[in-house]
DNA sequence: CGACTATACATGCGCTGTATACATGGAGCG
DNA sequence: CGCTCCATGTATACAGCGCATGTATAGTCG
């Protein structure tokens, strides 16, 4: 339930409405992937239906009607039980690269050929992002700080990948 | 439809049942989060609804009726196609570790705190995955090797992150 | 009328849990 | 020894929830 807890955190500072909620969820998580709206909805009715929020009028002021939703007291010992909780570090190993690593080998052993692509990919993004970085807010160099150590991580694995395919190769006839 | 597509590319070989694919899922992506049947078979229709997969038959030697499905030339083109592809290098940074950190300087400003916890944890978990490498087949070993680079880049940025969570702090106030 | 604000709804996929059904093998018992 | 019974393994189906996308709707402002 990960973006209700954020919504139930941009909630703490005060009574929002829904559309102002995915506003500032892509603007304090820059680099983020924008919320769609229909989400935001979708989970302020599951929040307010589990008791974390609850709706404490409509307003309107020159515009639409708008919806405000509060958190609630067992919302906010929900959001500070979230934060004390810690990210269960990689507890599987849910990797896309792998998982098309072994396909392929299984299909027709051309993972090589992919890995060197991937890898061109990736160098490509990280030039990228660097040069983002150059430009951005705090937020948003810490976020592309956080992919680019990761797009690295790729990379080394990628060379690894590289070394042993042959070896994975002969695991997967065995 | 990531799942969809390896359950092709397992198909790829020769047609299999559901009950296997599941077990082959499991074994040839040690590591990864093992396949739920209720989504084995959940794929298999949506698969079969789209033309990649058929069923041949069903079976029946000394247990339970089985249903066998193949790869159709629609299939093997569409795994063809996904093969050729490469993943779309963090298009998004979409960072648990970040969210978190954000929420927490929402809320409260104890994201140093929640840091160094996690970075234990983090820690802690790559000791295990080291020692399990020492005794992996060549596929577990890759797959550990991929965990341990991304616990590893969480790392790196965690360290970032506590250099420059009050520069963080400043800019959500204002 | 077009652009922006604001919400609602339908749909599809990922994932979990539970129910069902059949077969095998072993424990216990007369 | 032969029988029941039950646990275990094999195999599938279905209900339900959360995430995510896309689309529809409706009001307001310039």
């Amino acid at each position: 339930m990960s973006i209700g807890h954020v919504l139930l955190g941009l909630l703490s500072e005060r009574p929002k409405h829904g559309y102002e909620l995915k506003k500032e969820h892509d603007q304090r998580l820059p680099g983020a992937k924008p919320l769609a709206y229909g989400q935001v909805y979708a989970t302020l009715q599951r929040l307010e239906r589990d008791g974390f929020t609850e709706v404490t009028g409509t307003a309107q002021e020159g515009g639409p009607e708008r919806t405000v939703h509060a958190i609630t007291e067992a919302g906010r010992t929900e959001l500070d039980r979230w934060l004390a909780e810690i990210e269960a570090p990689a507890p599987y190993v849910a990797s896309p690269l792998f998982a098309r690593v072994v396909v392929a080998t299984l299909a027709g052993g051309t993972a090589e050929e992919y890995l060197l692509r991937q890898r061109a990919a990736h160098l490509t993004r990280m030039r990228e992002l660097t040069a983002r970085k150059a430009s951005g807010s705090p937020a948003q160099v810490l976020a592309a700080d956080y992919a680019l150590q990761h797009l690295d991580a790729d990379l080394r694995w990628i060379e690894t990948a590289l070394e042993r395919h042959t070896v994975l190769k002969g695991e997967t006839d065995a």
